[in-house]
DNA sequence: GGTGTAACGTAACACCGTTGCGCTATCCTG
DNA sequence: CAGGATAGCGCAACGGTGTTACGTTACACC
């Protein structure tokens, strides 16, 4: 019953890859449902069909970042000693966020509120680091630390970095990439030399918390 | 000659002040020239007199932010130990944050492009940090690693932990505070324990294909 | 072939940042 | 003290935004 829709799968492939070089090109400010539509070759009505505004538009950019992401992390190879993973893991956040700047803005959530499926994206890369965190743990390489602690505090690293290098303030790449690894090298020397403190196992938050998802 | 002006420091407080609480209650979405100058007063006119334009406004509420957060670090006392002094300086970062999170993301120039004077102010914090960082070198505690690099590692944790936190991804707000204070203990550990090694740009990790871009 | 209906393009609405314009209030000159 | 010069002001207009109501179109069914 009814007109056929026309606004389907293409459709919507069209609108998402308009908005990602508008994005990509011009940065997040430029992205108007118009203009989208315009490039996209139909109509503004598509993008309230398909999207059903233009946050929803956004949405699906932040979802297709935290693809992305994931697929850097999940490219990175097994290596023996589950350690040595971690650069190529690090490198890999660094590498996607530097790629498409803009886009990284959207992953971060800047001006776009992330839906339920995108952040279930999110811990698929965390629990790519994990996988390999708990490997460590297993050899005693993290001197008897919860993994998943690591795993947010290698998490918030990260961010910050990748942050903090989009806007300049860590040199020239190649300084910052260096900066990226020692500070990697240094946070791991601080897990595996010294054993958990007692005290954090009796405490009432200890086990509890986001942690439960990733489990 | 002319008449004489009536948009002064007054009417800049007035319009700063609206713009922060509007800020405040309703996120930086609700932040429009016409409906700060209404709740100042004042008319929109006022804006472009004292600030420019938009941006203008938005920069002034970033040197804000950076003035807080610089009065948050500046109110940490001195101790004997300067390693003693990290933790209430990590901590003055995540309260500046989590007492005005919409203010914290303009601080982290979401959608500003921040002047020169503002980022004087954001290098004015660092350096009360720097401070305690260098008295911690001359007294051995960083491993004879550069307190600079070990300020930048820092700066870039708590980032990625602020906004880690304020999208809430580390659970309830006394579990993220430990999470705070752990990933600090860790990261000093990693310097403290171990002296610097030479050559690091020779690192077995340097040639991995990840960071091709940057190489 | 007519009719029901769902999806479409378009046009309108309210709001946005910004700017040109006419008015106003003061200072300077005579 | 009168009147021009001038600089800051409020207002209205302009082009653009996200969103929605509306008239139209194209098919499925009887």
């Amino acid at each position: 019953m009814g007109r056929p829709r026309e606004h389907g799968d293409q459709t919507r492939d069209a609108l998402l890859s308009a908005a990602a070089a508008v994005l990509h090109s011009e940065g997040p400010a430029a992205i108007s449902v118009r203009r989208v539509a315009d490039e996209a070759g139909t109509s503004t009505r598509a993008v309230y069909s398909l999207f059903g505004d233009k946050s929803g538009l956004l949405t699906a950019l932040a979802h297709e970042a935290a693809e992305i992401m994931r697929r850097h992390h999940e490219a990175v190879p097994e290596e023996d000693d589950p350690v040595d993973e971690l650069p190529g893991l690090v490198l890999a956040y660094r590498a996607a966020a530097l790629e498409r700047p803009h886009l990284y803005g959207i992953y971060l959530g800047e001006g776009v509120d992330l839906d339920h499926d995108t952040q279930a994206l999110y811990y698929r890369s965390f629990d790519r680091v994990l996988r390999t965190l708990r490997r460590a743990a297993a050899s005693g390489r993290l001197g008897g630390h919860d993994p998943v602690d690591v795993g947010r505090h290698l998490w918030a690293l990260v961010h910050g970095l990748a942050s903090l290098e989009l806007k300049g303030f860590l040199g020239d790449p190649a300084r910052a990439r260096q900066l990226w690894l020692e500070s990697l090298a240094a946070t791991l020397r601080g897990y595996a030399d010294s054993p958990v403190r007692r005290e954090r196992h009796n405490d009432a938050h200890d086990r509890r918390g986001a942690a439960a998802r990733t489990s």
